[in-house]
DNA sequence: CTGGGGATGGGGCCC
DNA sequence: CGGGCCCCATCCCCA
C-alpha cells in the first residue's frame, strides 16, 4: 500500500553513488590498511556493515588490519561487498577463496557476508575445508576489484617467474593515481592490465601521488637507464631476474636491516622474514640499500585529518605500517586487529621546523653573508630582524639595512681576507681546525669531527657508489641520499602544507613553503631591499648582483 | 621575447 | 640514519 511512496532503485542508486564516491575517492573519510594496501572508503558505510569496522571507525580515520586476518585481497572482496551488496566471484582457488572470506567477514563481523559465504560454501560442500585464515599467497592476481586501493608500485612485487622481465617503470605505474604497496605477498597486482575494464578500477580512484609530479619523478626516471651508463664499473645488477622485485627491494630490504620495525610487540614483527617472493638484493656487494625503500615507508609525517583523498604521507604510513604488521601468515599473530593508529602517528615533531638555523654556507662570502640572515623570529621579540654577525635585532628590515651596511661591506672583506689567508679551519696546516677537525680525508682536503662523517664523506671520491637505487639503478653516495630518491619514485610526500595541503618530500620544502602562507620573508637582499622567502631565491638573486646587474628593490614585480 | 622573481624538485653532503 | 642546508635546474608567472 505504500508501494507508491517508495522508489524501489532507491537505495540501489544510493549504494551505487556511494561506491562510485568510494572508487574516487570522493568524501572518503577513512582509510583502511591491509598489509600493504590501502583502501579508502567512507566511515558510515563501514560502521553501518560491520560491527567491528564501526568500533574502529568511531576513533580513528586510519585503521589497521590484521592481515592474518583480513589479505587485502579478501578485503577488497568484502569492500566490493559492503559497497554493492554482491560477492564477487572467487577466481581460481575460489572456494579458499571464500573461506577466507568468511573467516574475514566473521572477524570483520559482518553478519550477512558471513551468511552469505557459508551458503556458497555449504552448496559447493565445502563449508568445512575453510580454515578461518586466508590465503594470501594464493588470493593475488586472479583478484579483480573495484575497491580502490593503494598498493605499492614498486613493480612487480611478487614477479616471480611467471612475470616477463617488468620494465623498472612499469611498476610505479603512478600515473594510474595509485600507489602499490608492496604486494609481496601475492598481493593482487592492480596494473590496469589486469584490471577488467568493467570495474571501476580508473585510474582516479586511487590516490593523487602528487600534484606536481604527475609524470612525476617516476615518470621522468623510470624510462631512464636503471643502470646508469656513466658508472659501470658498479658490481652491476645481476641480470634482470635477479633483481628483487622492486617491491623486494622496497619493501622488504632486508629483514635484519629493520630495526624500525617494531620491537616485537608488534603483530607480525619481521618483515618479510620469510616472504616467499622475496629476492635476494640486486647487488649483494655493495651495501645494498638496506630497507631503503622500508625506510621511507617507516617514516611518518605530519598528522592530518584525512581528507577524501588519500595523501602519499598516509600512504606511507599505511605502508609503513603494514610493513610493520608484514609477516609470514604461519607467525603466531594476535587475533584481534590491531589498530594501533598511535603508534603510526605520525611523528609531529616532524611538522614543524624553524629551518631557519641555517649555519655559515661554505660558498662565497656573499652567500655567506645571506646566510647570517637567517633567525629565529620567534626568539627575537619585536626585533625580528636580526644582524647575526653581531647578534643585534632590529624591529624592521630598514633599520636591520641600515645597521647592517655598516659593516656589511666590512664584513665581508673581512672574511674573504680570512678565507683567503686560511683557507677554512680545516685547510690550513695544524692548527685550531685540526683540533677540531682531526680526520682529514685523503683525497682532499676536507677534514671532520669524527671519523664516521670523514668515511662518509670519502664515499663521494668512490668511483663507485654503492647505494643504488633498486628502481632506476641510480647510485648514491649516501643511504639516505637513495632512500630521498626513492621517495620520489615513489611519490611519496609525507611532508603536507596545512595550508593549502601541497606536499612535500622533505621537511625543509614544507618549511620553505610555509612562508608562503605566512608572508615571511626573511631574507632580505643587502643590496637592494628585495625581500625573499626563501634563502636559495636570495642566492640566486645575490647571484644576478654579483654579475653585475644592479637592480633596484622596486624594479621587481 | 626576455629578465627576474616565486616556487619547487632533486642531488650532494655535513652534522 | 635522519635532519638540515646548499647548490643546481627548472617551470611558471609577470612586467
Amino acid at each position: 500500500m505504500l508501494d507508491a511512496m517508495e522508489v524501489p532503485s532507491h537505495s540501489r542508486q544510493l549504494l551505487l553513488q556511494l561506491n562510485t564516491q568510494r572508487t574516487k575517492g570522493f568524501l572518503c573519510d577513512v582509510i583502511i590498511v591491509v598489509q600493504n594496501a590501502l583502501f579508502r572508503a567512507h566511515k558510515n558505510i563501514l560502521a553501518a556493515s560491520s560491527a567491528y569496522l564501526k568500533s574502529l571507525v568511531v576513533h580513528d580515520n586510519l585503521l589497521n588490519l590484521d592481515h592474518e586476518m583480513v589479505s587485502p585481497g579478501i578485503f577488497r572482496l568484502i569492500l566490493d561487498f559492503i559497497y554493492t551488496g554482491r560477492l564477487a566471484e572467487c577466481e581460481p582457488g575460489g572456494e579458499q577463496s571464500l573461506g577466507a572470506v568468511l573467516a574475514a567477514a566473521s572477524y570483520l563481523q559482518i553478519p550477512g557476508l558471513v551468511a552469505l559465504c557459508k551458503k556458497k560454501l555449504k552448496r559447493s560442500g565445502k563449508y568445512c575445508h575453510l580454515r578461518g585464515g586466508y590465503a594470501p599467497y594464493k588470493l593475488g592476481r586472479g583478484l579483480r576489484a573495484a575497491t580502490p586501493v593503494i598498493q605499492a608500485c614498486y613493480s612487480g612485487t611478487p614477479r616471480p617467474v611467471d612475470l616477463p622481465p617488468v620494465e623498472p617503470a612499469a611498476p610505479l605505474n603512478t600515473q594510474c593515481g595509485e600507489l602499490y604497496a608492496s604486494a609481496s605477498q601475492g598481493t593482487p597486482l592492480h596494473p590496469h592490465g589486469l584490471c577488467p575494464p568493467e570495474r571501476h578500477c580508473s585510474p582516479p580512484c586511487g590516490l593523487d601521488l602528487s600534484k606536481k609530479s604527475p609524470t612525476g619523478p617516476s615518470a621522468q626516471l623510470l624510462p631512464t637507464d636503471r643502470l646508469l651508463p656513466g658508472e659501470p664499473r658498479e658490481p652491476s645488477l645481476p641480470p634482470r631476474h635477479d633483481s628483487p622485485p622492486v617491491s623486494a627491494g622496497l619493501l622488504a630490504g632486508h629483514p635484519a636491516s629493520y630495526k624500525d620495525s617494531p620491537p616485537g610487540g608488534e603483530p607480525g614483527g619481521h618483515p618479510h622474514a620469510s616472504d616467499p617472493f622475496r629476492s635476494t638484493p640486486p647487488c649483494a656487494e655493495p651495501p645494498l640499500p638496506r630497507g631503503d625503500g622500508r625506510e621511507l615507508m617507516y617514516r611518518w609525517m605530519k598528522h592530518e585529518p584525512l581528507g577524501p583523498y588519500l595523501d602519499e604521507g598516509e600512504a606511507e604510513k599505511e605502508l609503513e605500517r603494514e610493513e610493520k604488521a608484514e609477516s609470514p601468515p604461519a607467525a603466531p599473530q594476535p587475533r584481534y586487529p590491531s589498530v594501533e593508529s598511535n603508534d603510526l602517528e605520525p611523528d609531529n615533531s616532524t611538522s614543524e621546523d624553524t629551518g631557519s638555523s641555517e649555519g655559515p654556507s661554505p660558498g662565497d662570502a656573499l652567500d655567506r653573508y645571506c646566510n647570517h640572515l637567517g633567525y629565529e623570529p620567534e626568539s627575537l621579540g619585536d626585533n625580528l630582524y636580526v644582524c647575526i654577525p653581531c647578534g643585534k635585532g632590529f624591529p624592521s628590515s630598514e633599520q636591520l639595512n641600515a645597521h647592517v651596511e655598516a659593516h656589511n661591506e666590512e664584513e665581508l672583506y673581512h672574511k674573504a681576507a680570512a678565507e683567503q689567508a686560511v683557507p677554512f679551519l680545516d685547510k690550513g696546516g695544524p692548527g685550531l681546525g685540526d683540533i677540531l677537525r682531526p680526520y682529514r680525508c685523503s683525497s682532499c682536503d676536507k677534514s671532520y669531527k669524527d671519523p664516521a662523517t670523514l668515511r662518509q664523506h670519502e664515499k663521494t671520491h668512490w668511483l663507485t657508489r654503492p647505494y643504488p637505487c633498486t628502481i632506476c639503478g641510480k647510485k648514491f653516495t649516501q643511504r639516505g641520499t637513495m632512500t630521498r630518491h626513492m621517495r620520489s619514485h615513489l611519490g611519496l610526500k609525507p611532508f603536507a602544507c596545512d595550508a593549502c595541503g601541497m606536499r612535500f618530500t622533505r621537511q625543509y620544502r614544507l618549511t620553505e613553503h610555509m612562508r608562503i602562507h605566512s608572508g615571511e620573508k626573511p631574507y632580505e637582499c643587502q643590496v637592494c631591499g628585495g625581500k625573499f622567502a626563501q634563502q636559495r631565491n636570495l642566492i640566486s638573486h645575490m647571484k644576478m648582483h654579483s654579475a653585475g646587474r644592479p637592480s633596484s628593490p622596486g624594479s621587481s614585480r
